[in-house]
DNA sequence: TAATTGGGTACCATTTTAGTCCTGTATAAA
DNA sequence: TTTATACAGGACTAAAATGGTACCCAATTA
């Protein structure tokens, strides 16, 4: 399935709905509430965002989370590997060298070229894009031809 | 991590082995033995393989695994597909309209465009550029490119 | 100082994943 | 026709990841 787990898609929704505004702070409560996902749950996923350095946190009465940066600097890959680590397809593809297998592999090297193509993709989609209803535009063009280009050895 | 199942990197790694020796029958032990992998995990990739139609099976002696049609025809998608089933990287993506949380996700629409710019790239890396050790050229980038297209708005 | 709100951690239940095994069946060669 | 080869299918188990919960502490503000 190539598939997020339930968390960093809760993540993504959290983030699109602080993204929508921007100035307030928002509680974890009333996240929770708004999106309708249990709390604690959605509690467990701000703070990892918070680690990772997108959201920031107030403590106390009227404290709560913010965008740490404007939605248009942070991007899906940010997202995902606030929750997950980083995007990589394969073990080979994060690690380099690492696989005991590489020998026998034979898929390695155009398997991280896969795994790098998505990243990239993933680095050209911001929360912007992500919290706006409208489709996302351009970016999603340029880094994947940038990508082909590095990759063609002809 | 947005990772591949352990099995389809498994399936990746004997499928191009079968592609590099596109004529010869390849028994599960052989290729265990050659991909230095325990041969039951081997054989039950296999097995999903066939069941994908991505290859043909020859019970017998002499029998074995080869490839359903030329390396150029099969694509990254087929073989994840084939493993875990479609690729889509969240639920949402793949059965539209089944989300409960639909009206409060408010992610859903550009998340899928993203899917689908993953599922096309995939789709445009085949088997033999796997199992080729060149680097990837072209393929990659014409897809994307129509997407973005399409998915312009403005 | 009391109420609010996040921080950290530990824990548990469930699901998924990976791997194994066994029995059956088709095929080819002797 | 027999025998060895090799895939088919399914059941089963062990291990790991995942998701969700609970609890207590720390910071902030009114």
């Amino acid at each position: 399935m190539l598939k997020l787990s339930r968390l960093t898609d809760y993540a993504a929704v959290v983030m699109a709905q602080i993204a929508r505004h921007p100035q307030a702070s928002h509680a974890a409560a009333d996240l929770a509430e708004t999106v309708q996902l249990p709390h604690p749950t959605v509690s467990k996923t701000l703070k990892m965002l918070v680690k990772a350095g997108l959201l920031t946190s107030q403590r106390g009465a009227q404290g709560g989370y913010r965008l740490a940066r404007p939605a248009s600097q942070i991007t899906a890959a940010d997202i995902i590997s606030a929750i997950e680590g980083p995007v990589a397809m394969t073990e080979c593809s994060q690690a380099q060298g690492e696989c005991e297998l590489a020998a026998t592999c034979g898929v390695a090297d155009n398997w991280q070229r896969v795994s790098l193509a998505i990243r990239t993709l993933l680095e050209s989609v911001t929360l912007a894009h992500l919290a706006a209803s409208a489709p996302i535009k351009l970016p999603v063009q340029l880094p994947i031809q940038s990508i082909s280009l590095s990759a063609v050895s002809a």
